[in-house]
DNA sequence: GGAGTATGTTTGCCTAAACAACAAATTAGG
DNA sequence: CCTAATTTGTTGTTTAGGCAAACATACTCC
């Protein structure tokens, strides 16, 4: 063996392991369904009708999934129970940005059944955004019903994580550098926390609830104040790399252009298709992602025009990139790409394919983000909801009260 | 659900597929370390003493893995016994070319113990490569052993392949479109026929056995005459993609340039990173990747070695995107590339680093490939030998004679 | 050569999935 | 409305296969 190899880690399987690993998979496509009958289980899982009876009978008594009677007959024969997942188990999403702090409260079936926002001062340190969050959880905490379970907090990050131990390496909007925010809102919370870069979170709640539901191959982008943002799903998972760092699809070269991004890399995707140039031409200072869509869907002006299409060029041959590199069924825009897409989605995606591998540039289908607003809350929940289906029998919930 | 959309596939676990895990878990450890103790195989598991030894004497039972007694003692108590994978069991690589076809014969230890090459009249037909293909392998069957065992056929593709029904959907160089080699030469053969494109084979060869060995994520990128392959493996499994066109990493765009490659693209790698025009400076024509390399290594002329210079960078630029996309633990050049490498590794990696995401350029180390001229051989022969692995009990080995 | 230690081997146990038989709830058809 | 056909849920039994414990074996160290 060789040093700095990651383990092997084909670990062996036990029989905890198989009841543990169908409960994980009852549970994830009863999430993926909204809901699912007994018999498309068995269908699905290719286990036995007794087995899955099994098996969802303990999700039920461990509070996970709910049965209910079918509401419409399906045909012939007796009609199949319906399982869904439980209302009551909630996780907290937290998403601290440089002007504010958001956390909202989402429930297992991908609900955001509470949201709150609080303003921050200038550049708050990691601690301040802690500090602001702790509150907010445990104020909405004292809102919810007694009857619901906490799975934890999921941590949106505008910038770079070290998953393994949840310390901030780098957010460069923030001004945060190895913040130990992670361990430390844990302390405070008593809650376990989990963190992840905003734009993969982002991959992952359209991936799970938007517009790449259920797809196994997608590319996800997301353009913002700070940014291009971006990740990939490669067959179901998200892409990591080996220290978790892969993915960062804004920062790939696809021009010999000197400009450069905001990390000071040439010519890359970031670097040439810039929210802030638009802002600057229609002379929009500050203006939020709606107002900018609304100007440039009227844009008359040609010099606004032609900034419009070099940018939707620009896009389409990272695209390019993409597909060639990804082969994905899926390219879903976010922010303010998704005003690029709709000015033009011809465009854009005639010249994507023009660039890439044909073979993989048949089938793709790119598609505007669908969460909007509650992109990242929906995201950031996934975190511990990820935890739970891993091990829905070991893991443990925290009562309220 | 939505049309298009793969099946959601996470498939419940069974109890044989229990035993099928480890048993693949097993032998792939085997494989892996070449030969390894029944103690090292419980420690790498997690499984139990005595199912290890069960496990294990069923892959010697099915002729797959032998046991030996260890030769130097590990230190106190009782020596454990060493098991390796065994070396009756073969499979065949092809390799059609423009110009000739080649069979190899390599053991499931991933040594080759056989190779024989046919030169090609002129733009041989898909049909013309099969009965070649075909004579050879009962040429190389009838020397081998009657113990030996045939676990199947791999073919290296230079061009885009449908994995699933073993169809050459398009190979520039060899002129062949929609070609039914696989069905076609398992007809000839009757044997199991697997194919895949020749550079996502040198991938996985190099992963398993050359330079990367062992790690999970790496990308692979090969020069020869018809352009730049790439592969890459992320998460340990070969990135495919939705349709399994995914990994041409040698189509990614990375510059301005309108300099076109061999399928059209502008600015791609392989636009920019020509063998051709070398040979062409140093007025090689038809020259061995040997003599090239050769040539470099002592190159002189300003002009010579500007022009190298100037395709390392180019080569930097897309590992520096490479890097960035998929943070990987190794990058492995091969063909070509090798000569760009050793000309100046410290210029290429500095440059790489200078243009990716820093924190996954920390730790990517960057190899010449390790292979060589049985590459394509090792590679291929993984193809049979991965179906084998995925279910040692269930897979069927055709005796000889 | 005896103590200590790690591994191989054998036996019975236990978990969880499969299976079979039966009960229940629906549709279809007269 | 009643019966047959069909599909699903439920219950008790069977079985595969991994695990633990007890014992045997082969090595090192003193």
């Amino acid at each position: 063996m060789e040093p700095g190899l990651q383990t092997p880690a084909p670990k062996g399987q036990n029989r905890e392991d198989v009841r543990q690993h169908n409960l994980s998979t009852v549970l994830r496509l009863v999430r993926l369904a909204e809901t699912i009958s007994r018999s498309q289980l068995t269908a699905a899982t290719g286990l036995n009708r007794s087995t899955i009876s099994d098996l969802v009978a303990e999700l039920e008594e461990r509070g996970l999934a709910t049965e209910t009677e079918a509401l419409v007959s399906s045909g012939v024969g007796r009609p199949s129970l319906m399982v869904s997942p439980s209302e009551n188990v909630v996780a907290f999403a937290v998403h601290p940005e440089v002007d504010a702090t958001t956390v909202g409260a989402v429930t297992l079936s991908g609900k955001v059944i509470a949201k709150e926002r609080v303003l921050m001062s200038k550049s708050p340190t990691s601690a301040d955004s802690e500090q602001t969050a702790a509150k907010l959880i445990s104020k909405i905490t004292a809102e919810l019903g007694k009857e619901k379970r906490i799975a934890g907090i999921g941590v949106a990050v505008p910038g770079q994580v070290r998953v393994s131990d949840g310390v901030i390496r780098y957010a460069p909007q923030l001004g945060w550098v190895e913040a130990a925010f992670g361990p430390e809102l844990s302390q405070l919370t008593r809650l376990p926390v989990y963190l992840d870069n905003d734009a993969s979170i982002g991959c992952m709640a359209e991936r799970n609830f938007g517009s790449a539901k259920g797809f196994t191959d997608v590319v996800f982008l997301f353009a913002g104040a700070g940014g291009i943002g971006g990740g990939a799903i490669v067959d179901g998972k998200q892409l990591r790399g080996a220290s978790g760092y892969g993915g960062e699809l804004g920062h790939v070269r696809i021009s010999s252009s000197t400009q450069r991004d905001y990390s000071g890399f040439q010519g890359t995707l970031e670097a040439l298709v810039r929210r802030d140039d638009l802002l600057e031409l229609l002379k929009l200072y500050a203006a939020t992602d709606e107002e900018l869509d609304r100007e440039i869907q009227t844009a008359k002006q040609p010099a606004i025009r032609e900034k419009i299409y070099e940018q939707i060029d620009c896009l389409a041959d990272g695209l390019s990139n993409f597909v060639t590199i990804f082969n994905p069924q899926a390219i879903v825009l976010g922010g303010f790409l998704t005003s690029l897409f709709n000015f033009d989605s011809g465009r854009l995606i005639e010249r994507m394919k023009a660039n890439s591998v044909g073979a993989s540039a048949e089938r793709v289908v790119v598609r505007p983000a669908r969460l909007g607003s509650n992109l990242l809350m929906v995201g950031a929940a996934e975190l511990p909801f990820e935890m739970l289906m891993r091990n829905p029998a070991g893991y443990i919930l925290e009562s309220i009260g």
